[in-house]
DNA sequence: CGAGTGATTGACTTAGATCAATGACCGTGG
DNA sequence: CCACGGTCATTGATCTAAGTCAATCACTCG
């Protein structure tokens, strides 16, 4: 879901742009928050540090992912955010977008209906990692990302590693999965593309 | 986030109740969307049926969790949606909760706040998933559900079953680490409470 | 032409799932 | 008032799927 489906240009031409060192804080815990933030390029890591001193990591953002949007509706942030690599992030201050959607209720819509598609795919790929089985965790993968003829996967874009990252594999193991379907028949694989065989098992 | 933090009381007032057999359908992909719903009894589950006819499950919601959030947004649902166990529902008609959006700004930015919270902890939740290890996992939670003090966390409210299952975990792989844990002394139980001890190994 | 990365396959190990059994509680119906 | 059925909590034994380590091949990029 990029950003440019819903934010208006207008706030867009607003967005602030920040270069991080790795392992520097785009902001902490505490912090007044200044707005959301798009990762450009680099990793960022949501995190907070219990009094042991130990972190737990709450999320890291990759490219084009955008982070702190609650932080529109509250003063502070509560977490840290640290970049992991060298970053670059744009930061889309507060009271221009939360002025934009109070002018534009389109504005607002958009935001909201982004949210909920997020929410929805998050619920997803969390139901998805109940699976225990890593066939069934492929096959459940499959299954919602084959297009609209409902039986083929275009991975062009992804590749097989990062496909295993959002499953929750090892690499390895996604390898081999793929192997053991292709050879039981229940999928053809040709490059970048995954075929759903017609004839399945029942369950 | 319970729904009363945000719907406004004219909105939750023109709620639909429907009542729900095991196995009956609330709605199915393709369908003219009516309104989000809340879950009050029972479970639902909302799913994908492809072309052969098996079922990919996309989320099984509980009572107080809401669905179809985005269908606020869009003509039709993108799932069906069908009662696991017989079950009740609240829906809340579209137009309703789309007209107090537009009219009261304060009531759209309730919900994209409850919707930005709700995306943090699902990323969250998937970021624990992402730790292999059952005892890093359960310390993950753990850091991330101790109270204020930073260091007693209250199950009240919670079997240690429903925290397994949050956890992707077997009960009895919580079982077993939460005592691997008391016995290094990492953690201290009491009844319903957990207490980490502040003596932690350095990571 | 190396260096770096993805894709793939083999061998080995292990953590956690699964199956099982037990005790503590709790409500409830006779 | 108590026996009975149900669920949670807990622990033991066993098994296997998936992680980990490792090696190879194909590419691509300066």
């Amino acid at each position: 879901m990029p950003i440019t489906d819903w934010l208006p240009a207008a706030v867009r031409a607003q967005a602030r742009e920040r270069k991080l060192k790795a392992g520097e804080a785009l902001f902490r815990l505490g912090d007044k928050s200044a707005g959301f933030v798009e990762v450009v390029s680099g990793r960022v890591r949501l995190s907070r540090v219990d009094r042991a001193g130990r972190e737990t990591v709450l999320y890291v953002a990759a490219p084009g992912d955008t982070v702190a949007e609650a932080s529109l509706f509250s003063p502070r942030y509560h977490c840290d955010a640290i970049a992991s690599t060298d970053a670059s992030v744009r930061i889309y201050p507060k009271a221009a977008v939360l002025a934009a959607f109070a002018q534009d209720s389109k504005a607002a819509q958009g935001f909201a209906a982004t949210l909920a598609q997020q929410v929805m795919t998050l619920r997803t790929r969390l139901e998805q990692r109940n699976i225990r089985s890593a066939r069934e965790r492929v096959r459940h993968f499959l299954a919602l990302n084959a297009g609209e003829d409902g039986r083929t996967v275009d991975l062009s874009g992804a590749t097989l590693k990062e496909v295993a990252a959002e499953l929750g594999l090892s690499h390895e193991a996604l390898y081999r999965t793929l192997s053991a379907l292709e050879r039981a028949g229940e999928i053809a694989r040709a490059g970048t593309t995954i075929t759903l065989s017609r004839a399945r098992a029942a369950v």
